[in-house]
DNA sequence: GGGGTAAGCTAATCTTATTAGCCAAGTGGC
DNA sequence: GCCACTTGGCTAATAAGATTAGCTTACCCC
């Protein structure tokens, strides 16, 4: 009976996602991963180390996607409209995964160089854009910074429902973009 | 033995947020908050209906204080000095308690009318703030959105460890701060 | 001072993670 | 073609935690 499966971590990962997609991340345990991918909950550990391994994973599977959602919206594209174009890719990769949150949100564990590295790459997305935008040293950190504040409470408080009434969200960010390119192209003059 | 420990709901919540404040948010489980008050784990049963709903009593309690604390610091101020005011104490507030922040984050559920009532109260703050800073209808409500996910975001990550660099934050939160008010006061000049 | 309720308790069940130890199926060398 | 090893599966067992059932005692009211 044993022997047929075929799993591989790539595959456990994949059904882990599936699971925290469908269900929430709350929803990811071994015995679910297990059910979905037709095998016993022990039989995962000769794949991946635990659940907190699995977790990690997966956040490091988000990381990747998600990097690769801005930095491919960044593409070819400079100044202004990068870095509305950034944004739009933020807040869509959140809009189209949204039980993804908490793998993005949570704060890389410092002893973790993988997650770590990861980490800094997806934020080498919005420094890479407000260099090109004239911004540097400092003045591009506390920008990047605040871009990454604005865009990230957005998307956040959108995502969980935060935004009750009627208005129009769509305007609402166009103001938000608006708040960010302005600040951004002042701290630029100052320079 | 028994009849002995004089629990209240109020007593077990106190126990699990202060287990929280210690441990953090995962850490809360029943048995937890049964050796502390020095009970048997089912007999918490008699004064909460279970771990979710003492995480709904948490995040009550919660709610309740952090509106506390952002009423008080805008109290009797107006404009632009309400606003640095209230932006200054929503981010005490989460550096005071770090670990409160799953408990503030979550949506409210969209079925518990007193979750939903106590959100609604601590929003009419900012809101407040920026009725009393010139602006009205629609703007005042984009206006707040802007307000919110700039400083809920730049809370977020700071509380996250999200901000590597050595750059200081007190002067990326001066940057949040200015970008805010100018987007709020360009507004009102819009109107 | 007796009945009722409130607030404990112990015992038992269920879910989930995790470990131990077994087994079969393929794989490589000869 | 066959043996030893590795790989990936399994079942059984353990442990933590939530929760339910049913018992018991302290206290309150009258």
């Amino acid at each position: 009976m044993p022997a047929k499966a075929g799993l591989t971590p790539q595959r456990v990962v994949d059904a882990a996602l599936a699971i925290v997609d469908e269900s929430g991340a709350e929803a990811l345990t071994l015995t679910r991963v297990a059910e979905r991918t037709g095998v016993a909950p022990p039989s995962l550990y000769k794949h991946v180390a635990g659940l907190p391994e699995l977790r990690r994973l997966v956040r490091l599977r988000v990381l990747a996607e998600f990097d690769e959602a801005i930095r491919t919206a960044t593409l070819g594209r400079a100044g202004e409209a990068a870095l509305r174009s950034l944004a739009t890719a933020y807040r869509n990769y959140l809009r189209a995964h949204p039980h993804r949150y908490p793998f993005l949100e949570v704060a890389p564990d410092p002893d973790d160089p993988e997650e770590l590295a990861m980490a800094e790459r997806v934020v080498s997305v919005p420094f890479a854009v407000l260099r090109g935008h004239g911004l540097t040293g400092s003045a591009a950190v506390h920008a990047t910074r605040c871009l990454r504040a604005a865009i990230y409470g957005f998307t956040r408080l959108e995502a969980t429902g935060g935004f009750g009434l009627p208005e129009d969200i769509e305007t609402t960010f166009e103001y938000l973009l608006d708040m960010v390119v302005h600040t951004v192209t002042g701290l630029r003059q100052q320079q």
